[in-house]
Order: C-alpha cells, then sequence, then structure tokens
DNA sequence: CACCATGTTCCTTG
DNA sequence: CCAAGGAACATGGT
C-alpha cells in the first residue's frame, strides 16, 4: 500500500471514522507486527482509550489517543511497510489469516493485516523525529534540498528513497518524480544543477499531489474483503483498476514505450531496488 | 525452480 | 567518524 499519497488517502479515511471510538479489546497475533513495544504495555496502555484524531507524517500514520484520568495524550505510530492494510470489519466477521492486530471498537473493529510482515504499530514515536520535511509543505525548500543534495555523490534516486531527506516518497513515486522532472536517476546527487533542483522539487509535489487526488477519487473498498490491486491494496473494479494501471507513467514499463516519446523504457537496479526511466528523456 | 515485490534496519567494507 | 553496498526480515505472485 504504502507510499505517501497511499497513506494520506488511507488517513483521510480513517480520521472521521476512528474520531470518538473507544478501543474496548485489543489482540496482537503477532508479536513482531508491534516491534519493537511489549505486547503487555501495548494493550495495557491502549485499552481503555479513544482516538482522538489521525494524521500523517511521511508514510507513518499517527494516531492520537486520550485515557480519562490521564492528562498526556497517546500516541501510536502505524508503518505499513510493503503490504499493511489498515481496515474496519464487522466483529463478527471471519479474521484474516495475516491480521497481526485487532483492536475492537464495539459492533466493529479494526484490523491491521500484513501479509510479509514489514510493517508494524508501536507506541514509540521516536522515528518521527528521524524524518525529513514533508515534500507538500512549504518548509520543503529548494534551497534546503539543494543543499541537503550538494552534500553526496549517491544517485539522485538513491538519496529520494532516504526518509531523512524528504519524507514519504518511496520506490515508485521516485521514479515517476524523476520521469516528470526529466532527470537521469543515475546523476550524483551533488551534481544537479540549481534548475534541475527546482524542477525535481516541482515534479515532486505535482506527482504526489496528483496521485493523492487520484486516490482520493478512487472507488476503493475498504472493507479489507477485496481483491489486493495496485498500490491502494484495497479492492477495485475492473475499470478502476485499468485507470489506476495508467496513472504510473514509467514504473513497472519496462520495455513498453516512454509516454513521452515511444522509446521503450529501461529498468536498472540500483541500492538493491528497480528503477525504471526512459533512456531518451532523462539523460545523463 | 527462478525471480520479483509499494520498506527499513543492521552489518560490513572502504 | 562517515558513505555506500548488501543481506536480512517474511510471504506470495508470476
Amino acid at each position: 500500500m504504502p507510499e505517501l499519497p497511499e497513506v494520506e488517502v488511507l488517513v483521510r479515511h480513517l480520521a472521521p471514522l476512528l474520531k470518538g471510538r473507544t478501543i474496548h479489546a485489543l489482540e496482537v497475533r503477532r508479536g513482531r507486527a508491534i516491534r519493537p513495544d511489549a505486547p503487555k504495555q501495548f494493550r495495557r496502555v491502549l485499552i481503555g482509550s479513544t482516538f482522538k484524531a489521525v494524521s500523517r507524517r511521511g508514510k507513518y500514520l499517527v494516531f492520537r489517543l486520550t485515557t480519562a484520568g490521564r492528562r498526556e495524550e497517546i500516541r501510536m505510530l502505524g508503518h505499513l511497510g510493503m503490504t499493511g492494510r489498515i481496515y474496519f470489519q464487522p466483529d463478527t466477521g471471519k479474521l484474516s489469516r495475516h491480521a497481526a492486530v485487532v483492536f475492537s471498537l464495539g459492533r466493529t473493529r479494526l484490523i491491521f493485516e500484513d501479509v510479509r510482515g514489514f510493517g508494524r504499530m508501536t507506541l514509540d514515536t521516536a522515528p518521527l523525529s528521524e524524518l525529513g520535511p514533508e515534500p507538500l509543505d512549504s518548509a520543503f525548500t529548494i534551497r534546503h534540498f539543494s543543499n541537503a543534495l550538494r552534500r553526496s555523490r549517491q544517485a539522485i534516486k538513491v538519496r529520494l528513497l532516504d526518509q531523512s531527506l524528504v519524507a514519504g516518497v518511496g520506490n515508485i513515486y521516485a521514479s515517476e518524480a524523476l520521469f516528470h522532472a526529466r532527470l537521469s536517476p543515475r546523476i550524483a546527487a551533488r551534481r544537479l544543477t540549481h534548475e534541475q533542483v527546482k524542477r525535481l522539487v516541482r515534479s515532486l509535489r505535482d506527482v504526489l499531489a496528483d496521485a493523492i487526488k487520484f486516490g482520493s477519487t478512487l472507488p476503493l473498498n475498504w472493507s479489507g474483503a477485496g481483491r489486493v490491486s495496485g498500490l491502494f491494496y484495497y479492492g477495485l473494479g475492473a475499470a478502476a483498476r485499468e485507470s489506476h494501471d495508467e496513472r504510473l507513467r514509467v514504473y513497472d514499463r519496462q520495455d513498453r514505450p516512454c509516454v513521452r516519446c515511444g522509446t521503450p523504457v529501461r529498468r536498472i537496479v540500483q541500492a538493491g531496488r528497480s528503477t525504471y526511466y526512459c533512456p531518451q528523456c532523462q539523460r545523463d
């Protein structure tokens, strides 16, 4: 599911539904899913508390809760890893095989499900302090970005995945933003000109904002019952699936024609991850 | 069987 | 000390 736009769309979905709901019971079915927390402590803190708000920071979901008789609010983080999903289910429904954490909220329950198990939920908020600026915030400036890039010989594509540089960009949108900016993924970060950095900042914003807009209009099946389809990991109808596939302009399009010039899209591996780009539009 | 997958963290090497 | 590369984590799809 999980890059900034997908998490943002999920947060917008969850926030109004969770607000005011109280956790009556909580089952940790896979201990790894709440690392580094201990299940006992995790349950003790959360049972009886009430959701106040849900927001996003980078790829993290930030849940704020309060408990009667407790002054400070509780913050719980959610990270979806590669295959995490969060959804509501009637209390009587059949639990998914990969349901890792189950929050009972009365007649419904909130499920954190994760096939591969790279995601997690935790009361440890330390990871937030490691994150760079939000790419869609005004605090993410060309000046700041340019300074941060100047210190690295690493390829720009690889740098974009560093969450301390800018928060929320993942493997898909890194390729998409570079294609949009017509920049080669292989250029060393420090070699980017001021003009190129400017273009990249704009492209990151455009690509991410478009994806959020697109995801917000998709008829997603939030129940968790639908089959996984595409980035949003929630069921889509056939028509929606088609438009979803066409939304990405280079990612996962190896050997297919570039949507701009027709040159076959190339796939390379950088830092162990696939990068897709058009060798014609994105020259070194 | 082989290879690939939206992410992060830890270990090693230079 | 830092930067960079690679393996590990775990499961499923093609």
